[in-house]
RNA sequence: GGGCGGUUAGCUCAGUUGGUUAGAGCGCCUGCCUUACAAGCAGGAUGUCGGGGGUUCGAGUCCCUCACUGCCCA
């Protein structure tokens, strides 16, 4: 059957194809392993999940191909390779999506009420939740489709709970009214981390406090106190000062008379203050702020709240009331110039917080939260990194998050939506006191009326992400009988993810893995340590995706690039190849579609050489030889007598194999790429294939035509003999050898480049096989490993000296102009190492380098241009007249080269102290390259000095 | 304000415990449609490794300092 591919590699003619194909066969499918069978080493990812209202970007694609080109390099090592794959379904974000969805149809969220938005929000997900994960699907991600989760889901939901019910039976759940970032537009408290800081050029108004004298009335002095947010001061209790400030001394003991709301406060002490900020008096709002609330609290002062839930103020507010809070703040400013209270207005540069998913301005407010006591929980977050337990990958991260979690505040996990984990927690009518429990109470478990409600908030959606290593593996649910999955894949191996969630999940991952995994008993019945408990063993952070000239990507910059659209334009394989060969642990990624052409040509490359190699297949199967297909599938090995492309080639190939297992042991899935690169176009195309089509003579079956006849220089006409040629009278054995060779070298190649670029090597990899395939996918098969034997330097070596020489001879030819159809005769003076290997191989430098005829030579004839290497004088034998000029300016550097070296080389070996401290490798090694260096340098003197002049 | 990075060829980046004359891709220059590939082949040019100081026989690599730059936290 003849194998027909079309000149230009098309990506998208294949690549649906095998992407649908992937998912059809639930190819990655990782069942779960029958209980009390140890079924080998497993390898698991958890997917970090997409929120289920997202669009692919590049930074999804690049965490995506890293966790792909790892699962599908485990799998094919041999692994139970399980990657898991599912949405989150991101409260805010969503609410917030058909919220504005049912405001267009001109209804409201209060006007559906709580259940029928709730339904709507499930019909939205369910019509277009998906869209992000048929995204992935595209993109070939060898996910297992059968455990695809969402974070609502029953099964998730039931491990929210149980977590919940859980650390508040252990005293880590608490609920009270403290300072919460408070976002106005979502009218929800959000966390500390969900607030983002931007630098905002404001004012600092100085406002003048009438101080009250001893008979009760203004005495007429005034306190002057400076703030960024006037409009708090409706809400302020008291003045601040620092004890010994000397300015205030007189003031102890005084009260202020609160302008506009003519409330009395104190003035207190308090060390805290700064007697350098503003005018060392500060306004206390325990309300509205979190440091005035600390205030607040040592010096058991009230808090009054002035806002309501959407910034405007409350009915605290006296005549401000409903008044938006900016508002407010314009007329208060207004009023207080009027009263001439107003003691200055100053540029002020200060950071505001805003709302990391809508960017408002967050108002710090008092309300009443719910909480997690998380030092407990972080404690042992802590000593799981400390002890190695989890290891960061690059390591710098792990003080980030010691940095982190050593200042960690308790976690604010309720949230004023309706889209989320309700809180498993019933107010009581009757009592006022909350009974907390894993099934809906009929009444109340403290006084047992039953007028009880259910709280309204939600939880954070982090809260339930937080526990996905336990629950995607059936907790709390583990019993005899259902505990073969988290047996079997908890912990996970591996998170791979942005450091932008470092503290958003994966910390809270860390506490809550730890926490509640913990509890639950090893296989064989002993207790789970905290080494087994924690819910992965290693964290690999990714860079952030740039655009080309490391803008970071944003809408209103308009420079986002769709990974989808890029695919389409280049091929997934190219952009995944881009991605990986790009990403080196630590380093952001100027995503630079010059990158992707150039990965994209390494593509058609391939597929070019495939066609090379198809053809030669079929042109031997006329001639009745075919490819031993048993040797396929397997690491090439080629005998000793193989020619010696053929044994450098499956030399380089175990090589390679070596470094990429190794790179991606090391998350270095640039060095893996590169190395790829590298081996297929450098070694394999450029050399190899070109060396290769001397042997794949299938059709005529002469002999001795290109084995055996060497023309001997003028070395007394010594006939020498390739070592091929006691094989010449059968041609058809080297050729179908070398058939062999190519064909598995290649097939082998495919299999390592596959995680890679896993749609162009499926298509080739199944071409090879001509419809016979071994495997379903070349997915399924054995991932290249070297062998210690085959990796031999010899062929190596030997190879390279070839190389060389064929180089000097292109660039000879080149200098001198001869064109570039011409046959030309060499001239070699050489040593007979060398010697040997270049007769033994004058076929390859002839057709290489297009040379008619090598001869050996003593010395080179006078007059012809000539090039010298260590082991080696080549010339080229061409009546053209060389360019002295340019000959003596090639030579002039060189020499300047040469002598630079030389003179670095001899200064340090005339140097006792490295001769007396250096290890003797290092000595050798400089000595040896030293004598080289001579030898180079004498060589182009000579040269330069034979020039002829003028 | 505290913490953590970065600065290497025109561009984007490698350079893992200090060890020979610092690499790759892209781009650039020159010549080739050599029937696998012009998305190609062959040849070529390109660096005071941000500045300064120190440790060492030896520093792109370790230490100090300055400059510029990015990120995280408050």
């Amino acid at each position: 059957m003849p194998h027909e591919l079309p000149k230009a590699y098309d990506p998208t003619a294949i690549e649906d194809h095998w992407a649908e194909f992937w998912v059809r066969e639930n190819l990655f499918a990782q069942p779960t392993p029958e209980p009390g069978r140890d079924a080998g080493q497993s390898f698991v990812i958890l997917l970090p999940p997409p929120n289920v209202t997202g669009r692919l970007h590049m930074g999804h694609m690049l965490n995506q191909t890293e966790m792909d080109i790892l699962t599908r390099w485990r799998r094919m090592c041999g692994d139970r390779a399980l990657w898991v794959p599912g949405t989150d379904h991101a409260g805010i974000a969503t609410q917030m999506m058909v919220e504005r969805q049912v405001v267009s149809e001109g209804s409201s969220r209060q006007k559906l009420g709580r259940e029928k938005f709730v339904e709507r929000v499930w019909e939205w997900k369910r019509h277009y939740g998906g869209a992000i994960l048929d995204q992935m699907k595209r993109l070939g991600a060898s996910v297992d489709w059968s455990r695809e989760y969402f974070t609502m889901d029953e099964r998730l939901s039931v491990a929210v709970r149980e977590a919940f019910v859980k650390l508040h039976e252990q005293g880590l759940i608490y609920r009270g009214a403290y300072i919460v970032n408070w976002c106005p537009r979502c009218q929800t408290a959000i966390s500390d981390l969900e607030v983002v800081y931007d630098e905002h050029k404001g004012h600092l108004w100085e406002i003048r406090y009438p101080v009250i004298g001893e008979d009760g009335k203004d005495s007429g002095e005034f306190l002057t106190v400076a703030t960024t947010r006037p409009e708090t001061m409706l809400g302020d209790t008291a003045v601040a000062i620092h004890p010994e400030d000397e300015r205030y001394t007189h003031l102890h003991g005084k009260k202020l008379r609160l302008p506009l709301v003519d409330r009395e406060i104190p003035i207190i002490l308090d060390e805290w203050v700064s007697r350098e900020f503003g005018t060392g008096a500060v306004k206390v709002t325990p309300a509205h702020d979190p440091n005035d609330f600390a205030l607040g609290e040592r010096h058991h002062l009230p808090s009054i709240n002035v806002m309501d839930d959407t910034g405007h103020v409350n009915e605290n507010g006296g005549k401000y009331a409903g008044l938006d809070r900016y508002v407010a703040r314009k007329e208060i400013v207004q009023s207080l110039e009027e009263r001439q209270l107003l003691a200055g207005i100053k540029d002020h540069v200060h950071n505001v917080g805003h709302c990391d998913r809508c960017k408002t301005v967050v108002e710090p407010r008092l309300s009443t939260q719910w909480f997690v006591k998380i030092q407990p929980l972080a404690d042992k977050a802590i000593e799981a990194v400390e002890k190695g337990h989890i290891k960061f990958t690059p390591e710098m991260y792990a003080k980030t998050y010691f940095e982190w979690m050593r200042n960690i505040h308790d976690w604010c996990i309720s949230r004023q939506l309706w889209w989320g984990h309700r809180i498993p927690a019933w107010h009581c009518a009757n009592c006022h006191k909350v009974t907390v429990a894993r099934e809906d109470p009929a009444a109340c478990a403290h006084c047992g009326s039953e007028k009880i409600t259910q709280e309204t908030d939600v939880l954070d959606t982090w809260f339930s992400s937080g526990l996905l290593p336990v629950s995607v593996f059936g907790w709390p649910k583990i019993s005899q009988e259902t505990r073969a999955d988290f047996d079997a894949f908890y912990p996970t191996n591996l998170l791979v993810t942005g450091f932008d969630i470092l503290f958003f999940w994966v910390a809270r991952m860390i506490m809550l893995g730890c926490w509640f995994a913990g509890d639950v008993p090893m296989a064989d019945g002993r207790p789970r340590e905290l080494k087994d408990a924690v819910p992965f063993r290693e964290v690999y952070i990714h860079a952030l995706v740039r655009d080309a000239n490391r803008e970071k990507m944003s809408k209103t910059k308009g420079n986002v690039i769709d990974p989808i659209e890029i695919v389409k334009q280049y091929g997934t394989d190219a952009v995944r190849f881009t991605l990986a060969s790009m990403a080196s642990p630590g380093t952001d990624i100027a995503f630079n579609v010059a990158r992707t052409e150039g990965y994209r040509a390494f593509a058609n490359k391939i597929w070019n050489a495939a066609r090379f190699i198809f053809m030669n297949v079929d042109k031997a199967a006329e001639a009745g030889i075919s490819v031993d297909r048993s040797v396929l599938g397997a690491m090439p090995t080629v005998g000793e007598d193989a020619p010696l492309e053929a044994r450098w080639i499956v030399a380089e190939l175990h090589a390679t194999a070596a470094r990429v297992n190794e790179s991606l042991a090391n998350y270095r899935y640039d060095d893996a790429a590169n190395a790829i690169y590298q081996f297929f176009w450098g070694s394999f195309c450029d050399w190899y294939l070109e060396i290769v089509k001397l042997r794949l003579n299938f059709e005529k079956q002469q002999v001795g035509e290109s084995a055996g006849q060497l023309v001997s220089g003028n070395e007394a006409g010594e006939e020498l003999r390739s070592p091929r040629s006691s094989n010449a009278r059968d041609l058809r054995r080297p050729a179908e050898a070398a058939l062999t060779t190519l064909v598995s070298v290649f097939e082998a190649a495919l299999r390592l480049l596959s995680p890679f670029m896993p749609f162009l090597t499926e298509e080739l990899w199944l071409a090879v096989y001509d419809g016979q395939p071994p495997a379903k996918s070349i997915a399924l098969t054995r991932y290249p490993q070297a062998d210690g034997a085959a990796k031999e330097q010899a062929p190596i070596e030997e190879m390279e000296l070839l190389q060389n020489l064929i180089v000097e001879v292109r660039a000879l030819r080149k200098e001198i102009g001869v064109e570039e159809k011409a046959s030309t005769p060499i001239e070699v003076r050489t040593h007979a190492t060398a010697r040997r290997i270049f007769e033994a191989n004058h076929d390859i430098v002839e057709r290489l380098a297009r040379v008619s005829e090598m001869r050996i030579a003593h010395e080179i004839s006078a007059g012809l241009a000539k090039h010298h290497a260590t082991a080696f004088d080549v010339a080229v034998v061409y009546e053209r007249k060389v360019d002295a000029a340019a000959e003596r300016e090639r030579l002039t550097r060189d020499i300047a080269k040469y002598e630079k070296g030389l003179a670095a080389a001899e200064r340090q070996l005339g140097n006792e102290g490295f001769l007396a401290k250096a290890p003797a490798p290092v000595v050798e090694g400089l000595k040896k390259q030293a004598g080289e260096t001579r030898t180079l340098l004498e060589k182009a003197r000579a040269a330069l000095e034979s020039l002829p002049k003028g």
